[in-house]
RNA sequence: GCCAAUGUGGCUCAGGGGUAGAGCAAUUCACUCGUAAUGAAUAGGUCGUGGGUUCGAUUCCCACCAUUGGCUCCA
């Protein structure tokens, strides 16, 4: 039996899953070209070439050639070619893909082949030893796929499926799967009104609307409060810069394709202007504003930031995929001395930050390094900074201990990164937070600083955000808790329920009551049955009803209904202001 | 940008070559109500936009725009 708890024994019941998919296509269209179709995190792909397209249809049908497969119990046979033995044999099946992944492969490789019945591919393995073992499978959706991953080769189709050890896990992982497409902030962010998109504004333009725009507003001001205790300067510097800027800053290089221009970038007899794609060139000007000093170090510069990014136009995700953000940015300017005390506290902020709203738990952690090869001359600067800039930031992290995976080619073109990445209720991991090493901008922009002995020295930088980009971090935020943000950070953090109109002012003079305790409190004083006022402040997610009738007038309370405790019974305005503080100030969550 | 799907009143969706329906929401009126939907009435859509085919298009075709899931790229 097959323990699907063992990561090695999923994938190989998953990646057998996967030839009995290709199996089945061979089978119903033999002039399907195979690609490559391994195991993934939840299931499996298979990558074809095929002139027609795969359609909704087409799966079901796969998937019962898939049964007969499954049913006929086929043994898989595992055997080894030589090089030109193997070459020979896929030419001969026409399978050029096969072709050229045997012509990649190491001279000494083995290179082996598994056959089930009328089906043999090229794999490493390992494989279930028949198809009759599988037991339950599902396709799942079908997507374009580059050939290597590479935009310049030919997109073929991409057919991903999931499979299990018996139905039940099956039916549990299709319907976790549907549970959590239900808190989809794209959806829940709109039927709760967070933002809106309007097609005439544009892709990417999300507006955020009043609920939205007031929790983004309570983490700016907590997050600029915190940092400027914990010694930032905040600074307001602009949104576009004429070409010239992005020049020195490399910007012009290797960003220009996603950066806004205003003007013709190739017209030098022009002035041409950019709208800003990240904050570094202009917060550096903070620093360059006069001579410092060893003295001055480490500066640390935050900025609530604005940043335009023409991403393209198959990119965009709700709130996490935007062309216009603002994040919680910072460069860090200091003696490489300071290099580990400064990242070590960038990295406990962001988990602070990260911890009080509740992401921190489902965070995973990567330092993203570069590729020396990388064939689209990424990178600025010479293998020796490089080597300094990625063993400064492996120590470190060796030293706090952090558990992170290395992301390959995945550093920034000025320097190594740590990125704090966080998953959708799809599954698909973006950075969250990122920390970033950079030894080579300081110079490009030179930037001094007078040492000890009156030499003058270049210092290193960090680039930082501290909760990250705002409009992500909201999103994920809706997300993990379904529509209902924690108290400290809900636009409405109570909503006052009077009995019946004659209740309406007495409710009033609460909200302003509250209102002065700084919180935010809202009246519901339509002339509706309190049923339906209570169903709908549920539907909208408020955490605290506060209901006034007769008695509650009277004796100057409200009867407090929590989404979370049902009823809390009677209590002073005073009270419950007290408890709505209490949570606040602990920035406690309900999951 | 690439592959695919989708686009019908505020929302969820039905329909289909002869200019459109349901539920919820909205509005008005009545009810003034004690912890998850009071009732009745009314209004609301050139069926994403622009072309084409047709006697006639929301329905068929094309282009564009937007949304969704992938790929590539990235916070």
């Amino acid at each position: 039996m097959v323990d699907f708890n063992d990561e090695q024994q999923r994938k190989c019941y998953r990646h057998t899953t996967s030839h009995v998919l290709a199996q089945a296509v061979k089978r119903l269209w033999p002039d399907t070209k195979l690609a490559i179709g391994p195991a993934i995190e939840d299931g499996f792909y298979y990558d074809f070439d095929r002139e027609e397209t795969f359609t909704a249809d087409d799966l079901k049908t796969i998937e019962a050639e898939m049964k007969k497969i499954v049913k006929e119990n086929i043994p898989l046979e595992r055997f080894e070619l030589s090089r030109t033995e193997a070459i020979d044999f896929m030419e001969k099946l026409g399978e050029s893909y096969k072709v050229e992944l045997i012509n990649d492969l190491p001279m000494d490789a083995v290179i082996s082949f598994y056959k089930q019945g009328d089906f043999t591919d090229l794999c490493a393995g390992p494989h279930l030893d028949s198809t009759g073992e599988i037991k339950a499978f599902k396709l799942t959706s079908i997507a374009g796929a580059y050939w290597r991953g590479d935009s310049n080769k030919k997109m073929l189709q991409r057919i991903y499926g999931t499979s299990f050890p018996n139905k039940d896990m099956l039916h549990e992982y299709l319907e976790k799967l549907e549970e959590a497409k239900k808190r989809d902030h794209n959806k829940l962010g709109r039927e709760l009104e967070y933002f809106t998109t309007v097609d005439y504004i544009g892709q990417g333009l999300p507006i955020l609307l009043p609920k939205g725009a007031r929790t983004i507003q309570r983490l700016q001001r907590w997050v600029e409060d915190v940092e400027q205790e914990r010694g930032c300067l905040l600074t307001k510097t602009p949104l576009m810069a004429k070409r010239d800027l992005y020049r020195i800053s490399g910007h012009w290089d290797h960003y220009l394709d996603g950066m806004f221009v205003m003007g013709d970038p190739q017209d030098e007899a022009k002035e041409c202007y950019a709208l800003r794609p990240m904050t570094c060139p202009f917060q550096y000007q903070v620093y360059l504003n006069r001579q410092r000093s060893y003295r001055d170090l480490p500066m640390r510069l935050t900025e609530t930031s604005t940043l335009f990014r023409n991403e393209e136009s198959g990119e965009m995700h709700g709130l996490i995929r935007v062309r216009q953000f603002t994040i919680s940015e910072g460069h860090y300017i200091l003696r490489p001395d300071q290099l580990e005390e400064e990242f070590k506290e960038c990295l406990e902020l962001a988990k602070f930050m990260l911890g009080a709203v509740g992401l921190l738990d489902d965070c995973t952690f990567r330092f993203s390094q570069w590729d020396p090869e990388n064939p689209k001359n990424k990178y600025e600067g010479t293998a020796e900074q490089w080597d300094v800039a990625q063993s400064a930031m492996k120590t470190i992290l060796d030293d706090l201990g952090v558990e992170y995976s290395i992301g390959f080619d995945e550093a920034a073109f000025y320097g190594p990164k740590l990125d704090i990445q966080y998953k959708n209720v799809y599954g698909k991991e973006d950075t969250l937070v990122t920390i970033q090493i950079d030894m080579l901008l300081a110079q490009k922009f030179g930037m001094e600083y007078v040492d000890t002995d009156g030499s003058k020295k270049s210092p290193y930088i960090i680039h930082r955000t501290s909760l990250g980009c705002y409009e992500r971090t909201l999103a994920y935020l809706l997300e993990k808790y379904a529509g209902c943000l924690p108290l400290w950070i809900a636009p409405e953090q109570a909503r006052i329920l009077p009995i019946s109109d004659a209740h309406v002012d007495r409710a009033y003079e609460i909200k302003k009551a509250m209102e002065k305790r700084g919180l935010r409190v809202e009246v519901d004083d339509r002339s509706e049955k309190i049923g339906k006022k209570i169903r709908e402040a549920n539907l909208d997610k408020i955490i605290y009803m506060l209901v006034v009738g007769d008695k509650e007038v009277e004796e100057g309370t409200v009867a407090v209904r929590s989404r979370f405790d049902a009823d809390l019974g009677s209590m002073s305005v005073e009270s419950i202001s007290d408890l709505m503080d209490e949570e606040v100030k602990n920035y406690t969550k309900h999951v």
